[in-house]
RNA sequence: CGGAGUGUAGCUCAGUUGGCUAGAGCAUCUGGUUUGGGACCAGAGGGUCGAAGGUUCAAGUCCUUUCACUCCGACCA
């Protein structure tokens, strides 16, 4: 991409109207602008990056067997009747229709899952099955915050799981557990797991991706002896309750949350399916829910300096950001066929080949937008058939020969 | 939803006890000079001072209402 055709600019001043790191730092740099709160357009660099994200959910999902679907954001209240949850969940946005029709945004979708899966599941030789979906959700939050964090209008991916017996749930659930934590490291984030409330759901805890850092809002125990990390909301007091240690505390971002289900909902919908005896049996399901838009929020959160984000190569919306400072034609056009070359090797090149921006304002864009390699090609690195390669994460500066530049890239 | 704060140019902000034609920096446009870490000179364009109502000879400034945004809390992925 080249840069003069951007329509974006990068911003050198911050927004007064966030105060998030990741907000900031998004908005400025041109990933996202802020239609009101809470809700954000993805522009072109923005979004080449969410879909890096969601491309490394997909994988995973698809891996532990999990098949995408899309299902409608738009759903009918009598869905919500069914389960008791109309007047129940109170984030929901409403819409009236027609002839008293009333309508809700999905926040959620287990009112839709359940009764689609019912469908084609009636055998114990249909199951296990597990569905997902990548969609903008829905949650008219009291208080959206902290950028990306927390919206009204969030990209999540909503998985669900139905299975014939505890044994073979929990089976998935452990699976689903390292998809998760695959997920983010992959995507550059340490995320533990810290074990929590189950809702209204279960008896049994729910699980939570937490990725530490002092800008979460979720408090996180930590025992310093077993590595047992527990959410304060059950933190009862401030001894392991594995092993008796001591345990400390720290702020984090939660980042996935995985729930048993149980038969809430298979139980409201009347989804069973007949065993090898020919019996009814209920069907036991699970939930497991990741973010994509505050996945991205938390790897700025945790990957940035002073001078802008350090994008980890897997999420970068560009890999490599070729700066230009030719001003002859001789030279420019060197540096348009070192653009084009490497763009036909497949390498992600976002170019910056702006005429009018000094080498001062190329440097602060470059380290703003924080690709993770930066080339740059001049009349001095010409003069000698060379570029210079930096890390967007390191200090050091390496002049190396054009020719060689392919074997530093991949 | 409770408490607090902020709304003036595209962005960041000044604007005194109410007083002349509402300002600066950045950004944008024109011309010139620069050219490896957000340059310089000269000029230009750009405003319903969040909105509505009120007080006053006179309102960006005072009063009322309202909307938006931010923070703290409660709630939550």
């Amino acid at each position: 991409m080249r840069q003069s055709k951007l329509f974006t600019k990068t911003a050198k001043e911050t927004p007064k109207d966030e105060v998030s790191i990741n907000a900031q730092l998004l908005i400025r740099a041109g990933f996202i602008d802020k239609l009101m709160a809470g809700v954000y357009t993805y522009l072109p660099l923005g979004l080449r990056s969410l879909e890096k994200i969601k491309k490394i959910v997909r994988e995973e999902m698809n891996q532990l067997g999990g098949q995408e679907i899309l299902m409608p954001a738009l759903t009918p209240k009598e869905i919500w009747e069914v389960t008791g949850r109309w007047d129940k969940i109170d984030v929901a946005f409403k819409l009236d229709g027609d002839g008293g029709k009333q309508y809700s945004l999905g926040s959620t979708h287990e009112e839709v899952v359940t009764p689609l899966v019912k469908k084609f599941v009636k055998s114990y030789k249909d199951l296990p099955v597990a569905v997902y979906q990548i969609q903008d959700k829905f949650r008219n939050e009291p208080r959206a915050k902290s950028g990306l964090l927390r919206g009204r209008e969030f990209s999540m991916k909503d998985l669900y799981s139905f299975h014939k017996d505890e044994e073979d749930f929990s089976d998935f659930y452990e699976k689903s557990k390292q998809a998760y934590l695959n997920i983010f490291e992959k995507c550059g984030l340490n995320a533990v797991i810290a074990e929590a409330d189950g809702g209204v759901f279960t008896d049994k805890y729910s699980h939570e991706f937490q990725v530490f850092t002092e800008n979460g809002e979720d408090i996180i125990f930590s025992c310093e002896t077993c590595g047992l990390h527990r959410n304060s909301e059950i933190v009862k007091e401030e001894k392991c309750p594995q092993c008796g240690g001591g345990m400390v505390k720290n702020k984090a971002i939660e980042v996935g949350n995985i729930f048993p289900l149980e038969t809430r909902f298979s139980d409201a919908f009347g989804f069973s399916y007949l065993d090898k005896d020919g019996k009814e049996q209920p069907v036991l399901m699970g939930c497991y829910g990741i973010g994509p838009s505050r996945v991205m929020g938390s790897i700025v959160e945790v990957n940035h300096d002073e001078k802008g984000i350090i994008w980890p190569e897997s999420v970068a919306p560009y890999s490599v950001h070729l700066v230009s400072l030719c001003k002859e034609s001789a030279d420019i056009k060197k540096a348009d066929e070192l653009y084009e070359t490497l763009t036909k090797q497949g390498v992600e090149v976002l170019y910056d080949d702006r005429e009018g921006a000094t080498a001062g304002q190329k440097f602060a864009d470059s380290d703003l937008v924080g690709l993770p390699k930066r080339v740059v090609i001049s009349p001095k690195t010409l003069a000698e058939d060379s570029v210079e390669i930096k890390e967007r994460s390191s200090d050091k500066v390496e002049i190396i020969k054009i020719k060689e530049l392919n074997s530093r890239l991949f």
